[in-house]
RNA sequence: GGCGACAUAGCCAAGUGGUAAGGCAGAGGUCUGCAAAACCUCUAUUCCCCAGUUCAAAUCUGGGUGUCGCCUCCA
């Protein structure tokens, strides 16, 4: 498989270190509201890869931690007369709410900040010993200067980013691109933990450097995380890790291009965010992934309700696939007959295609165009019925494709058909078989109030839910 | 100022040297009691503009134009 590195900003023959284990790490979310539209992509993305590894047979370790020291997480406290523990408890159990409904995956592990302060704080000493950090009345600071490597992942240079820098000049620091790893307490911080420099938590960058190293190894396969993680972020987390271990952090860094509202990025700080579970309430969750993966990970995508009903629709085409196959398999009956045996072996190529388009750097896209492809040529084949085994080795085919996307699983809990809705569809039929038209289409129409679509095929009746 | 990305039909979007995938929307048709679903046909002589390289360019090179992003908390 080929990933686009930004380290080295060429597409690359993804090597892991240990030839069948993936050590993947994404920047996780602070936990201090629900997450928006723009924050679901690095993560149905990554899932994505994550699901198309193990697809092709690797086990991959795939840790994303939670922030859960912030000070958008102490406001937020503020506001709401909590404490930030309980803000952070809060938004982590409608992450995984939310991360459920995209059917994202729960990580391998899901560590936290507020969980590994030992590590953090032996961490930040770490440097300190090393001569990479310097302590100025409780804070500790990176001597980003120390590190000759500095800017290699954004490409930027060092003297720029000085004279580009609008970042004030701080007196604690000794030199302005100097950034913290540990923060002294304020007066009225709520969260601080007892350090060597005294009272005080850790800052942004250092938290993904110790978790990553803990939970996966110095030396990882990928990092990954938005665009705008590159610098500083991940800039700082490569300078404190490779200070500290002396190895390369790690071989691989994946960055995935933002979501635009009328072409603008879409932030919290600019407050032109969709979160997720206001979507929801209008589309399935099977719609945003689709949105979501229906371009390249690395370029922008904007974000309108003209493109999720665009997605719906689309998504809407590959279920009908689906549910016509179901119904074909469940209804018909035989064995493979020679014209079909020859058509399934052509359907393989729309495998082979899938599969290439995802060894290309992820493409999604094209991978979703060979679904519909596939889809294509199952409906041709299928539309005068099929027998019982064609109709489930092409559901088994399209479900092993759509799957690696996270795209149309089964719903839990199919509610299934009551008996009164059974009756309905009974009388129905039975309204039909005598003609009466009028009766027939009232009860198709209150069973389509219900959200139950009936629809006469040449195989039966066919009922979808939903 | 430094670093970078993008520009393909009404909309979304693949394609990175060999003559424009796929989806949505739209038009007509087949099937159907009517629908729905599905199928068939149609919808970019052309890929922001200009110049160049080449037998051949949406794809490579140079120059424009436009849009967006990072350099400050951000996925």
């Amino acid at each position: 498989m080929k990933i686009y590195n930004t380290l080295t900003r060429k597409k690359e023959e993804l090597i892991p270190i240990d030839e069948n284990e993936f050590k993947i790490y994404v920047c996780g979310p602070t936990v201090y509201n629900f997450f928006h539209i723009g924050n679901a992509r690095p993560f149905v993305v990554f899932d994505t890869l994550r699901k198309y590894l193990q697809y092709r047979g690797k086990n991959v370790k795939f840790v994303q931690n939670f922030t859960d020291v912030d000070d958008k997480i102490i406001n937020k406290a503020r506001e709401e007369g909590i404490t930030a523990g309980e803000v952070s408890e809060k938004y982590i159990e409608e992450y995984y709410k939310d991360a459920k409904s995209l059917n994202v995956e729960k990580a391998t592990a899901h560590p936290k900040v507020t969980e590994n302060m030992d590590e953090i704080i032996a961490f930040v000493q770490g440097l300190i010993d090393k001569g990479y950090a310097y302590e100025t009345n409780g804070d500790v600071y990176y001597s980003t200067r120390k590190f000759e490597d500095y800017g290699k992942l954004s490409k930027q240079n060092i003297e720029d980013l000085e004279s580009g820098s609008r970042i004030e000049v701080e007196d604690k620091k000794q030199d302005p691109l100097d950034f913290a790893l540990w923060k002294a307490q304020k007066v009225d911080d709520e969260l601080a933990w007892q350090s060597p420099w005294g009272m005080g938590r850790p800052g942004w960058h250092i938290e993904c450097s110790v978790m990553s190293t803990k939970y996966l190894g110095e030396t990882i396969d990928i990092h990954a995380g938005g665009q705008d993680l590159t610098f500083p972020h991940h800039e700082n987390e490569i300078a404190q890790t490779e200070a500290q271990t002396g190895k390369p952090f790690a071989n691989y860094w994946m960055h995935n291009g933002y979501i635009t509202i009328d072409n603008e990025k879409m932030s919290k700080s600019k407050g032109n965010f969709f979160t997720v579970r206001d979507i929801l309430k209008e589309y399935d969750g099977e719609v945003i992934r689709y949105f979501l993966l229906s371009g390249h990970y690395r370029n922008p995508i904007n974000f309108s309700q003209e493109l999720m009903e665009q997605a719906k629709n689309a998504l809407a085409r590959m279920q009908n696939a689906k549910n016509n196959l179901k119904h074909l398999a469940e209804n018909g009956s035989g064995s493979l007959s020679e014209a079909e045996a020859k058509s399934f072996d052509t359907l393989s190529i729309y495998r082979e295609k899938f599969i290439s388009a995802m060894e290309d750097d992820l493409n999604t896209a094209d991978a979703i165009s060979a679904i519909f492809e596939l889809i294509k040529e199952i409906n041709t084949v299928t539309r005068n019925g099929s027998t019982k085994e064609f109709a489930e080795k092409c559901l088994s085919l399209l479900d092993e494709l759509t799957g690696v996307l996270g795209l149309l699983r089964e719903k839990e809990a199919d509610e299934g058909i009551d008996d009164e809705i059974q009756q309905l569809v009974d009388e129905r039929q039975a309204a039909r078989k005598a003609k009466n038209f009028a009766r027939s289409d009232e009860i198709r129409d209150i069973l389509k109030a219900k959200g139950i679509t009936l629809e006469d095929t040449p195989q039966g009746i066919r009922i979808v839910i939903g």
